[in-house]
DNA sequence: CTATGATCATCC
DNA sequence: GGATGATCATAG
């Protein structure tokens, strides 16, 4: 499905419940024994598209990346992002072979649709869909950041090790531990922190030249 | 077991 | 309360 088209049927969905479609497409969301099933939602997302679920690690609709995001309401009564948002795994052997423009990091921002969903508490009883959202990197400042994190990731593992990389590098784009933990975490994925997600979802600066917004 | 979909839990 | 590490369900 080309991004637009799958744009115009989310776009559909703003303001509408998750948790029912959840039900309706025979989707966990607790277990019996009531663990949960962390990706609920972005399942749901897939399924109203039409994707049938699977773990390649290409781009989900080949040119393009859907992600779906939680949403919390601060005291002031704003929407904002609740969490950072997992990228993709983060492979050494191929970091250090490929440079930013061909890596599964680039492929996987250069162009995506982004859903945000509102989160109440753990219960998942409501998640309505509060905004969609399209997002290509481009080549600006944001691009020249991101290729940066990348870059720095990417020297930190020549000269300190793949096992040296932290959550605490990266402006925009974090490494992190992922998959089992435990006394020494063997897997490390790129995730976009909350000032990326909000970046995301901003409204474009539009300029209006001689209006003295420029 | 490792990837996907992600969020939870803990530490500061 | 934010940042970092750990973890859950499911598919291949």
């Amino acid at each position: 499905m080309e991004r637009e088209q799958a744009l115009e049927r989310l776009n559909a969905l703003v303001g509408k419940d998750l948790r029912p479609l959840a039900a309706q497409y025979t989707l966990t969301v607790f277990t019996p024994s009531g663990s949960r099933n962390k990706g609920w939602a972005g399942h749901v997302i897939e399924r109203y598209l039409g994707l049938p679920l699977n773990s390649s690690r290409a781009p989900n609709f080949g040119s393009w990346e859907l992600k779906v995001v939680p949403f919390k309401l601060t005291h002031a009564g704003a929407l904002v992002p609740k969490e950072t948002m997992a990228i993709t795994m983060l492979d050494p052997v191929e970091v250090i072979q490929k440079p930013f423009e061909e890596s599964h990091l680039y492929m996987k921002l250069k162009k995506q649709i982004v859903v945000a969903r509102t989160w109440v508490d753990q219960s998942e009883s409501v998640s309505l869909v509060h905004k969609v959202a399209t997002f290509d990197l481009g080549d600006g400042e944001l691009y020249r950041a991101i290729k940066q994190d990348y870059e720095l990731i990417r020297e930190q593992i020549k000269t300190s090790g793949f096992l040296s990389l932290s959550g605490k590098l990266g402006r925009y784009v974090q490494p992190r531990t992922k998959g089992p933990g435990g006394n020494a975490p063997r897997t490390r994925a790129f995730y976009a922190r909350t000032q990326l997600v909000s970046l995301i979802f901003a409204e474009p600066v539009i300029e209006v030249p001689g209006s003295g917004i420029e």
